[in-house]
DNA sequence: GTCAACGATCATGTATGCAAGAATTTCGCA
DNA sequence: TGCGAAATTCTTGCATACATGATCGTTGAC
């Protein structure tokens, strides 16, 4: 294996935890890690340390690495920041935008569309994906672009729980087209409104969503 | 030898970094810095891997650690996420400030108040970074304010040249009124607007510095 | 029978060793 | 004397070795 191995294994462990392979909270062991990519320690380390910082992981000392398992109150925080940069993002994408720009997220919008015309959630959500950093990317701001893709990184591994909310598809693909329309008129106060609305949106229902998960739990505790 | 060593020296490096005793640019030597603070090159490597997710350095493969060095695109742009980041910190503290947060931002504005008066510049730099963390802190959230401080950090080796612009801090502390006048009045658009034009402001102030200041280190290339 | 303390075991944190790529210097040639 | 290429040197990236602190199981006391 001669290409440089740390980027690779944390690609290859980023990529696990925002598709769920690996779970919020479950430790991941240096040894392991080392043994199933064949390294050594040492770039599994590092890979880590990368994933730490970018919010992934969290690394207690002497105790070991864990998926990060962000608890009510840090993911009410953390959509409302999201919401934040989001909204930023909207302000500044919608004075500067080209008809690049614009072309790019018609057709990214297009994309969703399709997804939400077959029902297919498991289509909308990298559509979805698509969509945002389209107006990341009409910031014209590198910067800002990369802090928003990796906020939206960081939570995808919750946002996937809310593929079980009802009617959330057709709800987001609605705000999308008033966002659009905002972006796409030059209106920047109007695209902040409704993309930091978008996201804080998303935060609440993911968060009655995973109330009702954590109840099943208890309950299931009790009966069992 | 007690202790774990990456996190001190995480924070020795950060430390050098940010009050400029280890300029933007400059070559971040693992060896030389294991033997400088008597440890391994592996605590000082995984201490690097940190600052470069931080974004205090850069870290090329193959060709080493340096402390990073903005250019005039990635300064404006990162002054904008600032700006940014404190105008939803601003919209969120005004909103949320217990009596506690007021009286503590007052009293960081009584300390900056004291510098202005004495024209002290060394002593105002502190004193404008106490307030604008007892902004963050006011947000009630950890999340947000964790991102700010990371930000202020980052720019901080940049921010320490404006010691040089002229009435820069008179000017800065009438903003600072504006500032507290929102919070202190509930406002949040008012305080996100202010906060805004003040950090954009002072991105701006900073670039004419940086122009200048590269056309004399030309000048003295010609002449030398 | 329960709890606490001690010891064995294991994982992390750091040090050291080694190989490959980058930087530099020197040597050859024009 | 100036430029280019090869070889040397140096540094990084990864592997391996070792020590310290954590975890877990066992044993003993109450």
């Amino acid at each position: 294996m001669r290409g440089e191995a740390t980027p690779r294994l944390r690609e290859a462990l980023e990529d696990d935890i925002v598709s769920g392979r690996l779970r919020p909270g479950q430790r991941l062991d240096e040894v392991g890690l080392a043994e199933r990519f064949e390294v050594s320690r040492t770039p599994i380390r590092e890979a880590l340390i990368q994933l730490a910082s970018s919010g992934l992981v969290e690394i207690r000392p002497r105790r070991g690495a864990f998926v990060v398992l962000l608890g009510p109150r840090a993911l009410i925080e953390s959509f409302e920041l999201m919401a934040e940069i989001e909204a930023a993002c909207g302000r500044l994408a919608a004075r500067r935008m080209t008809p690049e720009d614009k072309a790019a997220l018609q057709a990214a919008h297009a994309a969703c569309a399709e997804a939400v015309q077959a029902g297919d959630m498991a289509a909308y959500y990298p559509a979805n994906a698509v969509f945002h950093q389209a107006i990341y990317a009409a910031t014209a701001n590198r910067v800002l672009a990369e802090e928003a893709r990796r906020f939206q990184l960081r939570l995808q591994p919750y946002r996937r729980l809310q593929l079980r909310v009802p009617r959330r598809m057709d709800a987001s693909f609605l705000e999308h087209e008033a966002i659009l329309a905002a972006l796409v008129a030059g209106d920047g106060e109007e695209a902040a409104t409704h993309l930091r609305a978008h996201v804080l949106v998303q935060g609440e229902r993911f968060m009655s969503l995973l109330t009702a998960l954590q109840d099943e739990t208890e309950d299931a505790a009790k009966a069992g």
